[in-house]
DNA sequence: CACTCTTATGAAATCGATTTCACATCAAAT
DNA sequence: ATTTGATGTGAAATCGATTTCATAAGAGTG
């Protein structure tokens, strides 16, 4: 069932018939209707192949993420992918679990496949992912991060200035106590930046954030209270706030909190990041983060769109973070000391 | 950067070359190791849309799920997704938000963007849509649901007689004042079948399940708290088990159940469906199925696989649902009467 | 040693839609 | 009435890798 099959029925060339399925009204309407039926009676389905082939245009564009098992990133992706979708735009999808190396063999995959441009997820990729990148002068964008200066094009928030927001909040209730559950920061710039962030917002306020406050852990709710139990078993002052930094640490962290019968927040603040959908129906609910994922995609989405049609576009696109006041935080039970220096 | 290109610099013919890459030892050592080291030089990238004309081999599956937004449907893709990719097959997603007309849509898309096979969810489709794959002659496989007495092959399990496990479960711990929460049954048959299950079990222990007893609800934590608050202000005995059709919906009546002072399982028994990470850490622990997700997509790969590769395949796959004992079902408080005929 | 068979390689055809260029027609403008 | 321009259509070239077919060289056999 080819062109020339639908030409031959509709009598005309395959060259109209090209041009009404692509460019409609450059055929009479009498001849394009002619040609629709035809399509129609065949079952015509044109071959894509030929079509990039020949036109050097794949419609499609690669989403490269670190897993989907991450309902932000999922939301991301599937926002993405329906804003792509609207413009006849496909979605290549493949993941590389956290691994940058596996990221830049994904990443060579999708531009042999014919991805027109790539969303990633962060600005940390290997170098070899900058180049090809630019050998193939594809167009691309890196979400989950905002910032201005950079070179590259970002579309996203400061999760350095997101997370210090947060970190602010307990100190403006009075905590200088605190500890912090962090997701992995290994080759993970969202993670390592909203780590800075706390640390630089406690450092302006005074309070110095020694590593045995800090626990990196992986993203489930049991590794968050396995961290959270680390850290109030740790000998020295029970801190009076914990920082976790997604929501997922910050339930484990709540749970465990309640299990060792302490009461949040009268005992003990949580905090998390991310605000997902369980967050304002835990007990009690999370003061958190609310990270618009789903605007993400679509800014990602339309940076790429405006790039592939040539228009002028902004480099850099933010999405609006915000904190999201509940009630596993409140000031220290006591008026504890402005600092804590009985270490380091 | 064409093949010939790489040919020119590496002294021989591109058909030498297509044949280094393709078919490595179809080439003297000597001569692969000089094009091996052109393409090196050039950073040679092979064109895929030509490539997939030529050979009629696209290399692509394409992936049909209702959305990205259901943690399980996103791990189903993420497995599915891994073992193609270590066969050199790319992912194709489209979504289609539970819309089968939309299902239509993307996967005559899909196909014609070369999807070699396609991994669907459930057997409900438009029958153009089977009428396609037959036209297309392209392998497919309806994932989370197996029947083997389906002329479609299947991979997962039987959402029927799962359900029936859990409300079997409940009916054996002495409940028959039973309510149900399932999900949106239109268009959907995982929600349909799960439905019919329980009411079936039920039936078979002589107890009705009228539709008073039944609420269809969206699928998020707010909407099963709407749900069960529905169902407890009903002007009838207050239920003493509420099965839900999945554990989102489960949460939301488990916080509902506790925002009105009933205890669970005390008061009311409370099970899910799923086993979502969070069900063994919810308070209390819930009672569940466990899908597995990952399973499923990794068989659904392997079928494909095997199909694409003119290997006999099993037509029908199952994965093994698990009834998972927690701390949201026990035995009703008060012998309860065997039959509630106060309706219908 | 002649002959068959295998192996390595090259030349050229091919996949199917798009696109360039040319041409014909007809309307509008001078 | 002639020219200009716009519009609709067709013929043929083209995108880049694969694949078929042919051929040459070398290995094995009687």
């Amino acid at each position: 069932m080819r062109i020339t099959d639908v030409a031959r029925l509709a009598g005309c060339a395959p060259a109209t018939v090209s041009r009404a399925v692509n460019n409609p009204d450059k055929v009479a309407p009498e001849m394009r209707s002619r040609i629709q039926r035809a399509m129609l009676e065949l079952g015509y389905v044109r071959n894509h192949a030929a079509r990039a082939l020949r036109s050097q245009r794949s419609h499609m564009v690669g989403v490269l993420i670190p897993t989907l098992d991450y309902a932000l990133y999922a939301r991301l992706v599937s926002a993405a992918g329906s804003q792509l979708s609207v413009a006849g735009i496909s979605t290549l999808i493949a993941t590389f679990d956290y691994d940058l190396e596996a990221e830049l063999r994904e990443a060579r995959l999708l531009l042999e496949r014919g991805a027109e441009a790539l969303i990633l997820v962060g600005d940390y990729h290997r170098p070899e992912l900058y180049g090809l990148l630019h050998q193939f002068n594809v167009p691309f964008v890196n979400t989950y991060t905002y910032d201005p200066k950079s070179i590259y094009p970002t579309a996203g928030f400061d999760n350095s200035a997101s997370a210090a927001i947060i970190a602010q909040h307990l100190v403006h209730l009075g905590h200088s106590n605190i500890c912090v559950i962090s997701g992995i920061t290994e080759d993970n710039d969202r993670t390592t930046r909203r780590l800075e962030g706390i640390r630089e917002e406690l450092a302006r306020h005074g309070i110095p954030l020694p590593a045995s406050r800090v626990i990196e852990s992986p993203y489930s709710i049991s590794d968050g209270k396995k961290a959270c139990a680390l850290l109030l078993s740790r000998d020295a002052p029970q801190p009076t706030a914990i920082v976790c930094g997604n929501d997922v640490l910050a339930l484990g962290a709540l749970i465990e909190c309640s299990a060792r019968g302490l009461e949040v927040p009268g005992d003990i603040s949580v905090v998390g990041f991310d605000n997902l959908e369980f967050a304002m129906h835990s007990n009690p609910p999370l003061t958190t983060i609310d990270v618009p994922a789903r605007d993400m995609g679509i800014a990602a989405a339309e940076f790429i769109l405006g790039k592939l049609g040539g228009d002028e576009v902004a480099m850099h696109n933010s999405v609006e973070v915000r904190l999201i006041l509940r009630d596993s935080s409140a000031p220290p039970r006591r008026s504890s000391p402005r600092r804590d220096s009985s270490r380091q």
